[in-house]
DNA sequence: TACCGAGCATAACAAAGGTTATAGCCGGGA
DNA sequence: TCCCGGCTATAACCTTTGTTATGCTCGGTA
């Protein structure tokens, strides 16, 4: 391809960062950069499907950074009714929501088998003094999430169950594809229909007849646990889907 | 009171950036910092009520500090129907949600008569490489949005109309008791029953009958614009409403 | 093989909220 | 003063979604 840049090479085969993969799908990062990051993925934990990483309001200061499987963000009203805030795959920093907090106000529980990466917050103290890039990068990804979460807030309190659904497929199909390339038109959906009901606000009854109706329209397919997307242009029109990791301008970002 | 710590000297009043003023509501900061943020409100636009900030899709990488007035950011679906993405009082940064992309993805439009300093997103840029302590800040306060926008989603998206109501109130009073300490329990809402319909998503004749029940109910009380919080604990049993603004905890952050 | 539990499909019914329409109130401008 | 437009209130009716319940399939296990 093009000459290499010394300021920008691509550090991630060596150095097996989840996090560094994230950044550099968004802008190019130097060796160094992707050193400080690395700094953060030195511990590794293993978790089993349906175990709990963190539970709401204890004083963990540590943040996870998800290298493998599907977590959950949780909570639960009043009433007892589960609320599913986020849905996390890799590449994720897990409990970044709570950084500012004295307690998680979230629970975290793994969906599937899952590895993730512990570091205590002052790991990220640590990297916004020795890189003004990698703070400002940091930001990005919380605003290029908090778009996503605008489009689902809105999609989801007042759309129809298919777009719903629609929007809930193409979101989490998408983000996938940013760090799995091999990725088509399918997902192995580790989500059981309660849970998906959970994410986007319907009961799994609902889910269940949704989904049916989806399938005989020719939206999309499942086949077990895999969700097929079949006419994406139709799915958009439902839901009003936007890539918000495309139409990125991050050439403003400090060098260092 | 006690002992002025050098380190930590209040500069607000000196200062009169807005942004300066919610930072120190959190955490302290230096002249040094307030110096750096009042850089950033040095332009001041007036604008009317009803007046467009910028429009949706347009490349304007200027961000906008809000000094005064009510701005809402909003989208419309493919429908045409209008969705309420945020709703930003005096202290926000309206546009922040922007910083990374190309382009702005939604339209801000003024609700009030308002004051905005807009300022260019390189100027973030140097703020990030001057002080890792400001950088760590911005991203918590992304991150407590962030807790406030996914307690909306979780209530508007699933609970009863009374519920989205009382959690709009509590959470709007909550937000501008942060930058004006004389509120108690009541604030001026420039927003009418569309607005605030398309803020927890639902129609107009619905907000409308919600206000008199749960004014018949005695959880709130409306004089003209202004919204009377009644009974702020059976508001938050219903609304599940959690002060996202307490339990902070920011010893971590860099000092520079 | 039989059993069991998790997850899914489907039906009948109930309830919450959306839709449409109409009327009243109030403040601003001619 | 009257008129007009924006906002709110309310009613009748309709649609979507939630609720409850039942039966099915499938995979794991004794």
């Amino acid at each position: 391809m093009s000459e290499i840049d010394p300021e920008s090479i691509e550090p991630c085969e060596d150095t097996d960062s989840c996090l560094a993969e994230k950044l550099l799908a968004l802008a190019p990062i130097t060796d160094h950069h992707a050193e400080l990051l690395s700094e953060l993925e030195k511990e590794k934990r293993e978790i089993d499907a349906g175990d709990e990483v963190f539970k709401a309001g204890t004083q963990t200061h540590d943040l996870f950074i998800l290298k493998k499987g599907w977590l959950l963000s949780e909570t639960f009203s009043a009433g007892g009714t589960r609320s599913i805030v986020r849905v996390h795959h890799p590449g994720d920093i897990v409990g970044a929501s709570h950084i500012p907090y004295a307690a998680t106000p979230y629970r975290a529980v793994a969906r599937s088998e899952a590895v993730v990466c512990p570091f205590p917050r002052d790991n990220l103290a640590d990297i916004m003094k020795r890189s003004p890039r990698l703070s400002a990068l940091l930001l990005c990804i919380a605003m290029l999430e908090s778009a996503e979460q605008e489009d689902r807030a809105s999609v989801f309190r007042r759309n129809s169950a298919i777009a719903k659904i629609a929007l809930f497929a193409q979101q989490t199909l998408g983000r996938l594809k940013l760090m799995n390339h091999m990725l088509r038109d399918r997902f192995h959906c580790p989500l059981n229909q309660t849970d998906i009901g959970d994410v986007v606000g319907m009961t799994s009854v609902h889910v269940s007849r949704t989904f049916s109706k989806m399938e005989s329209m020719g939206l999309l397919k499942r086949h077990g646990a895999f969700i097929q997307l079949i006419d994406e242009d139709k799915l958009s029109a439902a839901s009003g889907y936007i890539d918000r990791y495309k139409q990125l301008d991050l050439s403003w970002l400090p060098k260092r």
